[in-house]
DNA sequence: AAATGCGACAACCGCATTATC
DNA sequence: CGATAATGCGGTTGTCGCATT
């Protein structure tokens, strides 16, 4: 039983977009609007074109006000952040910086930064299709990985664990190798994840006292889909830039940070911008590692890498795990307010973060 | 000069969610 | 309140152009 199509694919025409089409859908909805049919509308205007397709077009390329190419440092700055902290949410993503698609952030993201980060090249779409006898997700081949494990079944089940959650791991402990390198890890001083916030207002995004927090809920993602039963360690590759260490053993299975006595938490933070600069907290490091001004020096990725703590709510409640498990706690922990305004998220320290500044802007 | 590899971007596909009847 | 339609979203694929062999 398949699913209904949208549109009759017979008669519909795809591919690239002409002057001409994008002529008509642009003067149609700067004088009618998009009539709240995206179905309809291609029927009105005389396109052959899927309702999708059109609402696509309009929003990624004929919208106004879209900016395409040349992201800021900036813009990579706060697209990595947020991608560490909620993973490929690109519609939120996107929300923080205007005139940005989720497409474009997308792309931008798949494209480059995530080998700016993860330091490797991603393997080809064609060689990725010439190996898909042997599925692997990406970010596990660009680990170099997939030749040793010692949890039996771990290619199949490694197969299964998302691409976007091991790319979060891999960021997550490049980071806490160079805070390591730094020294940040011998002090019993965790690091602090980024702090966001938004480039408009006063409102702020993620930062983590204690450091570790959602990438490691990607630990325990994969911890449960590479061995149900906890408590094991797992020889894992480790990943991009770590080669040299490819070998080396990492402890997931310690409860992560509980062993230390340190209970993560997410804390939102409503300190504002400064100057122009970003109020990031200790993302300098990361921001550093962005842009390779102390890679070199570092002589990094030595001494281990720390246990990754689970992240609780603030309450000390719910443990947040994968994407899901954030959504989910983000939903229904008692420190999401409702308010008149939209959904409000009470924070630690009595700051508050307004969940509608993630309301996309597409119709403005 | 032709073939191949690769990066970048646009567009498509299908599932999930939301709105409407 | 359930069914259906519409929309939103993220992953994936197609295509083009440049670089390299």
């Amino acid at each position: 039983m398949g699913r209904a199509p949208c549109c009759d694919k017979a008669t519909v025409k795809k591919g690239p977009w002409s002057p001409e089409e994008d002529a008509k859908l642009k003067a149609y909805i700067d004088e009618n609007g998009t009539g709240g049919n995206w179905i309809a509308l291609p029927q009105k205007i005389g396109l052959k074109r899927c309702g999708k397709s059109c609402r696509l077009r309009w929003l990624n390329y004929l919208r106004p006000n879209i900016k395409h190419g040349d992201f800021t440092e900036e813009e990579e700055h706060i697209i990595c952040s947020l991608y560490i902290s909620i993973g490929s949410r690109w519609s939120i993503i996107a929300a923080q910086l205007p005139g940005r698609t989720d497409n474009d952030i997308k792309n931008y993201w798949n494209t480059k930064l995530k080998k700016k980060l993860l330091g490797k090249r991603a393997p080809s779409r064609r060689l990725q299709r010439a190996n898909q006898d042997a599925p692997m997700p990406y970010s596990y081949l660009a680990a170099g990985g997939g030749s040793a494990s010692s949890s039996g079944n771990a290619s199949g089940t490694t197969a299964a664990l998302s691409s976007s959650a091991l790319e979060r791991i891999q960021l997550h402990m490049r980071l806490q190798g160079l805070y390591s390198a730094f020294g940040c890890g011998a002090s019993n001083a965790p690091p602090q994840w980024p702090k966001l916030e938004p480039p408009t207002d006063a409102v702020a995004m993620t930062t983590v006292s204690h450091g570790h927090s959602l990438a490691a809920a990607d630990v325990v993602e994969a911890e449960q889909q590479l061995n149900p039963s906890a408590g094991a360690s797992y020889d894992m590759p480790v990943p991009g830039g770590f080669e040299e260490r490819s070998a080396s053993k990492l402890g997931f299975g310690s409860a992560a940070g509980e062993a230390a006595g340190v209970a993560s938490t997410v804390e939102m933070s409503s300190a504002s911008m400064v100057g122009g600069g970003f109020g990031y907290g200790h993302v300098d490091e990361l921001y550093d590692f962005l842009y390779s001004k102390q890679l070199a020096a570092a002589g990094a990725f030595q001494g281990g890498v720390p246990p990754l703590p689970e992240l609780q709510c603030p309450d000390g409640g719910a443990v947040v795990g994968a994407d899901e498990k954030f959504s989910t706690w983000m939903a229904s922990c008692d420190h999401y307010v409702p308010t008149t305004g939209g959904q409000q998220l009470q924070l630690q320290g009595g700051n508050s973060m307004n969940l509608q500044d993630f309301v996309l802007g597409y119709d403005q």
